[in-house]
DNA sequence: TTAAAAATGTAAAAATAAATACAAATAATT
DNA sequence: AATTATTTGTATTTATTTTTACATTTTTAA
């Protein structure tokens, strides 16, 4: 367990932002500024210096960042070296979207298991993944240790996979399905509601002078 | 064009979500109090009547708030009334996931394009649409006043279609794909990128005891 | 060698967001 | 009719986030 460095919320939140950014730079930089980096993550230098300097003193007075020191301790901090197993519950469109979805594996989470109950699905292939149906979540879940289960069915399923998954020891959630998850110690929970983020556009679009917040 | 009663970014990012809150419940349910919402919705409930009363004065002390009322205003803030259109681009499992989700067009959203470049997909239908090139995009959007683009294409293909749409006059725009688009005057962008979802939740997952922000 | 330019790290200030606390209004109860 | 309980709306306070400003360090140029 890491101890509590205590980065703020809206810091780790810009953080695979970052990390994102220097994928995009050429292989023989080897340096980046504070203000380079800011421009392409459109956020302002001194934030950046701010967010960084949460990770220790990875930067040198008037050079700048090694990008190489700076992706190994973004990488860390986020535990993206931990190879932390996930599973998805769920294999319509939006669960084999996720399966086929190469960034997981990239950023080094392994998908371990494609879990349904639809009878017709279980024992064909996405992705190179047998579909299983949810009774064989447990076993799974021991057998890979899986930490994180990402939820990708229709709504009305998706708390009972959430209790079963919290039951099978996994304390993280990411849910796709548009419905509010009950809350339960000690398991952290992330939504992604696809019509929640078309409605904040929506509320922009009559509004083009405002500034939406990420 | 809307008057802009600056609603703080924070607010409006969970305008939606007491929208879905209102759905939970019950039909013969006919007032609320910011307290039961506040539950809902896992806020607290000052900060359900601070953000309520951007809206205007909806409740009556002693009594709470008329669902309904509460229903049109929210509605009526986040441009819901106005049923924008909206096209996806890109067809593959997060494009098909995106068309086949009913959840856009309950909140008022028509999806009424699907586009693709592969020939293979061309003409074929998903969802009750036909699948069309991109070269007809701009028809389109006239034909239909598209307001919102939703690009659902793999990364390399993003930039491109996200200039076509903007070209053909679209100014709110959905991105899917995991890249960072270029900022355009006048346009909004959001982007849901879900391999930060899973860094941002990774983490979390070594730092149990941190709370996580939305 | 010295001066100018580039760049970090962070203190301080400013801006934004959230929570507390309570007066005012309404409804329920005695 | 008076009292108590409920509930909103918001002033005030507190917390968090972002930006500005600059001392410090390093590199480059004169």
């Amino acid at each position: 367990m890491k101890e509590n460095k205590k980065i703020p919320p809206a810091t780790v939140k810009r953080l695979p932002l970052y990390l994102q950014c220097l994928d995009l730079l050429d292989e023989n930089n080897i340096g980046i500024s504070s203000k380079r980096l800011a421009e392409l993550a459109k956020v302002n230098d001194a934030q950046v210096r701010r967010d960084l300097s949460y990770l220790g003193t990875l930067g040198t007075r008037g050079v700048g960042y090694d990008i190489s020191t700076l992706r190994n301790q973004l990488q860390l901090e986020l535990g993206l070296v931990e190879g932390w197993s996930a599973v998805i519950v769920g294999t319509g469109n939006l669960g084999s979207a996720l399966a086929h979805y190469g960034g997981f594996r990239e950023k080094g989470f392994g998908i371990v298991g494609l879990f349904d109950d639809d009878p017709k699905k279980i024992n064909s292939q996405v992705a190179g993944l047998v579909i299983k149906p949810l009774s064989d979540l447990e076993k799974y879940c021991e057998k890979f240790n899986v930490a994180i289960g990402i939820i990708a069915t229709p709504g009305e399923y998706a708390q009972g996979v959430a209790d079963q998954l919290i039951n099978c020891g996994v304390r993280s959630i990411l849910n796709f399905a548009p419905v509010l998850l009950k809350n339960t110690p000690d398991v952290q929970i992330r939504s992604v509601d696809l019509s929640q983020e078309l409605q904040i556009l929506s509320y922009y679009l009559d509004r083009p002078v405002l500034k939406a917040v990420d």
